[in-house]
DNA sequence: GTCTATACGAAGATAGAC
DNA sequence: GTCTATCTTCGTATAGAC
């Protein structure tokens, strides 16, 4: 077998995300991020072209595997029919901890980096997130809304709202548990946990 | 009437509070701060000895009404028995969108300034802002845990987790709404729906 | 006590030589 | 592709004016 050496980029993209995970964008420094890559400073520029450009590359290599997860399992349930909600949800959230899940900790840091991405306090990097999640967000959407045909439209959004939120949150902190929450650092406990949450409130804590 | 102007110290606290919110910690310069403020770039030194200790500063202020309120409402809600989920949940969702209803844009800013600190990258922010609600957290925890005997602790403490994050989703959400969910501009009716979403979750989406 | 002017070292970003 | 030089901006510290 080979031990193909990573290439430069590789090595940005993976420190990149570990240490935007760990640390946040403005509070991670490209120098930081070049000397544990062992690349040169100016190789961020030369590779992506800005800080924000390397952002975007490490959210779409993080994303991709996620998006193309969600809507292989929106196919298969629609070719069954009309999936409920509970279905729905499950398609939603596997796919976004399958990541720690399946992965182990290199996983787990895509997670943590992907849950923090959505949570940024720049409009511009959250749009970043939500560039990367728009693909499938109206299947979901509209898929949700025929399974709660009594919700209001306004409601399944804020449904939705919550429930990328909250699998946002439980990403972020793939790493760093809550105190009294140890537990869950058991991806599968933690997936049916959440799914549970979710299909409940949707089902009953949703206004028509 | 007097028009007393507001000191140097309260116009760098009203307008961290703004810009931190705005665009984070890390975001936000020290010296756009004290522009903004029309105060010295040393001003922040001199009130509060750095750029944290501004921080600090400025989420004691802001959780500093929450925490009075939540616990005026603990107190009052125990006097009278063993409160319901439902009631313990209003409880602690109603007086941080409050910020909201009764303040009019000033309390947005403080509303989306909380829900950033809680959510942000660094894990010293975030203490910072689970060191000012921990005081009742430990009420609110005993209160649920006895409101849902039938829940798993952890599961009460998992689902307290979910509460906290998405008050903090939609108060960081006060002033930029997403698509779809514009109705909820209105701080009661998200008031509402969060509380009958989370309800719902409490009550039927919780594990034993 | 308050505030201002100024300076320092570290970091982000980029242009151009190699 | 890599490296160096350079410019700008950052948080912080200090000396001293009011």
């Amino acid at each position: 077998m080979d031990t193909p050496v990573e290439s430069t980029r590789e090595r940005l993209l993976n420190v990149a995300e570990q240490r935007f995970g760990e640390g946040g964008y403005e509070g991670t420094s490209l120098r930081a991020i070049t000397v544990a890559a062992a690349a040169n400073i100016a190789a961020v520029n030369y590779h992506f072209g800005s800080k924000e450009a390397l952002l975007r590359a490490a959210v779409a290599r993080a994303m991709a595997p996620v998006n193309t997860e969600r809507r292989r399992r929106l196919d298969q349930l629609e070719a069954k029919g009309r999936p409920s909600a509970e279905q729905l949800i499950r398609a939603f959230i596997e796919p976004g901890l399958d990541l720690v899940l399946r992965r182990g900790d290199r996983g787990a840091i895509a997670a943590r980096f992907i849950g923090r991405v959505a949570f940024d306090p720049s409009p511009r990097i959250r749009e970043l997130y939500a560039a990367e999640s728009d693909p499938v967000e109206a299947r979901y959407l509209a898929a949700l809304q025929a399974a709660l045909p009594e919700a209001a439209p306004e409601s399944v959004a804020f449904g939705y709202v919550n429930m990328l939120g909250l699998l946002a949150l439980h990403q972020s902190q793939a790493l760093t548990r809550a105190p009294g929450t140890e537990d869950l650092d058991d991806p599968g406990k933690l997936a049916e946990n959440l799914i549970a949450f979710l299909v409940a409130a949707f089902d009953r804590g949703l206004r028509a």
